[in-house]
DNA sequence: GTTCCTGCAAAATTTTTGCATCAGT
DNA sequence: ACTGATGCAAAAATTTTGCAGGAAC
């Protein structure tokens, strides 16, 4: 079955799991570092470090760029995110949720856009295939890139 | 030289096709464009844009960075490569076969070395996935993330 | 009071672009 | 010849790093 992006995973709970993740692992809680945490539960689609950025900074949180990407580092390394690179523009990264649950995305080749999609069939097929490998996976993505409806309508004339 | 038949599998003939795919879009056979292209060829793994300049240059074929780029933009735009991003360093670039036969890859976190596999079972839930959604599904790259046999080695001997 | 974290700015990387010149068809 | 392609170098875009000061614990 194909659903539309489990919108609702708890995100409020995804950013008191990552706080507490942060703090068993020894990391400081900081205002700036908890409010890339919040901006990022905040916004269950992926989001780039600028765009990060540029939305705390019109909240009036400012912080700076090398303190994004260094919280960025540190939640991925502790498993909170998962990066995604679509081979336009920057790396985005969205919440890494605590139950495995996740979704992949679809990357318009004509706007850009990026929109998320689950496939039990796919983790199913990627699940067994995991089994018979000579290497240890510890996590997969999946991008189909093409064209969203949008742009198939817009057709080659207009942008999307 | 090759069959008809073998050359659609094999990079000699890729980049014969590939030549052929240019000519037809109204595209000229310069030099350094070809020299990128037989670069690619003989390594049918993924080389970085730094990597085909460099082992131009070694062969004392000079090629400006920017034509790599140019050629392997147009490459791309003619589905004549496949692109992949590791979340790790430049994006990398094989040829892609015109039989539609393809390969996903393997990256290892630790030592960031990449290896291609091939699994049926997925390719089919990929398929069967891309008629039901809403979206004109074009390709697909997936990417299995974690450790390679020889990190798992190393990590379970220094706690990686 | 430590120690880690932040912000700034500079640097390192990767990729794109402008433009005069050159080469493929 | 005509037109597209190249090369250089400068610019843009993204990400990393050094370091002095500041905040969390």
């Amino acid at each position: 079955m194909v659903t539309q992006a489990a919108a609702a995973t708890d995100m409020e709970g995804w950013v008191e799991h990552a706080a507490e993740a942060l703090r068993r692992a020894g990391h400081r809680s900081s205002a700036p570092r908890m409010a890339v945490v919040e901006t990022l539960g905040r916004h269950d689609c992926v989001l780039t470090a600028r765009e990060i950025a540029d939305r705390l900074r019109s909240e009036g949180r400012d912080v700076g760029v090398a303190t994004v990407y260094r919280a960025l580092e540190l939640l991925e390394g502790l498993g909170l995110l998962h990066r995604l690179e679509t081979g336009e523009g920057p790396t985005r990264y969205e919440p890494a949720h605590p139950t495995g649950e996740h979704h992949h995305h679809l990357v318009c080749e004509r706007c850009g856009r990026v929109s998320p999609f689950e496939d039990q069939g796919v983790e199913r097929s990627l699940g067994k295939l995991a089994r018979r490998l000579d290497f240890r996976v510890e996590g997969h993505d999946v991008v189909l890139r093409g064209k969203c409806v949008a742009c198939v309508a817009a057709g080659a004339a207009t942008r999307c």
